[in-house]
DNA sequence: TCGATTTATGACACCGATGTCATGATATCG
DNA sequence: CGATATCATGACATCGGTGTCATAAATCGA
């Protein structure tokens, strides 16, 4: 690979002369830079970024760890997973910065983490960012002071940065708009309540209900783990069958997730009900593989995580210019940011009171889409 | 950050000498030894990449593009991409060597391509995988010759080195597999023709058939452009119903891929017919929320996206050994390597002969799976 | 006990880009 | 016209490891 010596000589120019004309630094003449432009294409040069940042001392580099590191140690086998776009939200925010994006997946065993970190470290990265495959609570290893961390979909116990998605709200939402559309009783099937979304989503439900007016009924409510290996479609059936053979059944289903709904809408369908007609279907999170092609269309609410990837990089990009209000290092008690997505409408739950919904604002939020 | 010098002057001995300890090269005295890891931990030491990667004129690095440059310029809204199983199946297989990984995404876009690869020859990466969302041909702007790059899920007119799935291959054992079970009738619902997957699962389909005896019949066999926004479902409804008509109808019905599938499921059960007791349903890809998550569990062929990654970050790491048998840089053709997955037998196709499996071998293939 | 290895360590140059300072050539102004 | 200011360019040191070679001390065999 050619070096600047290469082209200086090719040029007839000192090496400092080329280095001028790659970065616009001194003056340098109309004949000059030609020559030296021209010596770059016949040589293919490609500047080594190695030494360019021994000398800057700046790597301009960003590291981002993905995978599991889960303090709960649960098996997860979410595939195709979020991360991805939570990813593609922090190289958006970052590309305009001139930053290099440096992606490590620990492919979900802990014990990689610390050496990835390592890893980054010996290429000076001047900033991490550890992306959660769920919405989870970390621990991650001590870094040295002057390195910026930030968190995208989960937090710790330490008051690091934290993106998060605004599980409580976008169902509360959910609900009020299922509301809006005229159903009173109406079901939800809980993620484990181990998960932080099996913890807040219900409690957006929930907010909803007390809002307009509807008391909660705990027979309309389960946590149910639908994806153990073989017994979770038993267990959820049986989630289902018990709602449904109440005096006063519901009239639409909310699922703690697009995955389960997609079960959801198999049982159903086995059972002889219905979707839309019969009984509605919600999920969470607009994982469009499942939310668009499931057929009918299935109602949800968008996690924005290309959002809160853009977040995650503005918020580390700050950090790293010093704009930050933390003052020194790592401040005790940053609250996280929470992004909330918009409840994306489609068939899977019918109208019972059409026109009430001209009374409500769209979708009350706004917020980037992916 | 500390450096070399800082340890040594801490240590009270050369740099030279911390070198040493760090790589063992020369011999290196008990006490030396010891003291320089002392001062090594107490100054939170990590060794700069950049210096040292500027002497050794060794990266370290493999630079990896995943993203969409498909040639046609089709939009595709796949979600949760195999990307990231063909990333860790790479990175599986680069771990041991000592390489770091270095990742960027496209974001989709085209023209990131060119600069994404200078940003990576900036960094002096000592190969390149391209990685497509799905198997198809691309096109990439060229090289320096002493760059190694190997293509995953794709392919080009140059004869770079390529791992491909075997597409052929799977549907054939799959239908093979649906005729042991008795079948006789099998519809096939193909992906568009213009993809790559769209011609070379028909082919496996028709020739299990025609190696069962098995006349192929035009009219249970269509290409279905399912996944446009508005017209696909009812296209794949057409398509379905005009099967369904005929005098000798299917009793299973294999789809492109899992995402049709999971559409078809929608599509039988609001048309009335009971999954898999009236009709059978296969996809391709397993892709495994949905595959896992139907009700019933979906029939399908694993895409070895992990097995295919590792062959790519095998291959990659042969060329830049130099053992690869390609003379001089690029030879002309080299044919490409395909890698089969095995069938997943789940419940959504009924055993209409059960007896006859006994006398199978179990799948036929061996692969590392997901 | 003495030359021949072997062991342990350091001095120094070098990788490639760039910041600092110096120098010579023009251009500008009073 | 002479004194500055500006422009164009180059020499040189530097960043942090590591390869090369030199040197001093320790060990060994006869």
């Amino acid at each position: 690979m050619a070096t600047i010596y290469d082209v200086a000589k090719h040029a007839g120019v000192s090496p400092k002369t080329v280095s001028r004309v790659m970065n616009g630094d001194g003056p340098v003449g109309e004949k000059t830079r030609a020559a030296v432009e021209e010596a770059m294409r016949a040589l293919g040069f490609v500047r080594s970024n190695a030494a360019r940042m021994m000398r800057a001392q700046k790597s301009g580099i960003i590291g981002l760890i993905t995978g599991a590191i889960s303090t709960t140690g649960l098996n997860h086998k979410q595939q195709g997973l979020p991360d991805l776009f939570i990813v593609q939200g922090i190289q958006r925010a970052l590309e305009t910065s001139g930053m290099t994006v440096m992606i490590a997946d620990t492919a979900g065993r802990q014990d990689r983490v610390a050496p990835l970190i390592d890893t980054f470290l010996s290429h000076r990265v001047e900033g991490l960012i550890y992306v959660a495959e769920y919405h989870q609570e970390v621990s991650l290893p001590q870094l040295p002071d002057d390195t910026p961390l930030v968190l995208a979909n989960c937090f710790d116990n330490k008051g690091t940065p934290a993106i998060l998605p605004d599980d409580r709200r976008g169902q509360y939402e959910l609900v009020r708009r299922l509301i809006a559309a005229g159903h009173k009783r109406i079901g939800y099937l809980a993620l484990r309540a181990d998960m932080v979304a099996g913890q807040l989503r219900p409690q957006g439900y929930r907010e909803a209900l007390a809002e307009a007016g509807i008391p909660y009924d705990p027979a309309l409510f389960a946590h149910t783990n639908f994806d153990l290996p073989e017994a979770g479609p038993q267990l959820l059936w049986d989630s289902i069958d018990r709602m449904l053979r109440l005096d006063n059944p519901p009239t639409v289903i909310c699922c703690g997730n697009d995955q389960m709904a997609l079960m959801v809408y198999g049982i159903l369908r086995t059972m002889g009900r219905r979707v839309p007609d019969e009984i509605g279907v919600a999920g969470f999170d607009n994982y469009r593989v499942i939310a668009e092609t499931l057929y009918p269309p299935l109602t949800t609410v968008n996690l924005p995580y290309n959002a809160m990837g853009v977040r995650a990089g503005e918020r580390l990009l700050s950090l790293i210019a010093g704009e930050d209000p933390l003052i020194s290092g790592r401040s005790p008690t940053q609250s996280p940011v929470c992004v909330a997505g918009p409840v994306l409408w489609r068939a899977s739950v019918a109208e019972l009171r059409p026109t009430n919904i001209l009374h409500m604002k769209p979708n009350g939020r706004k917020t980037d889409e992916v």
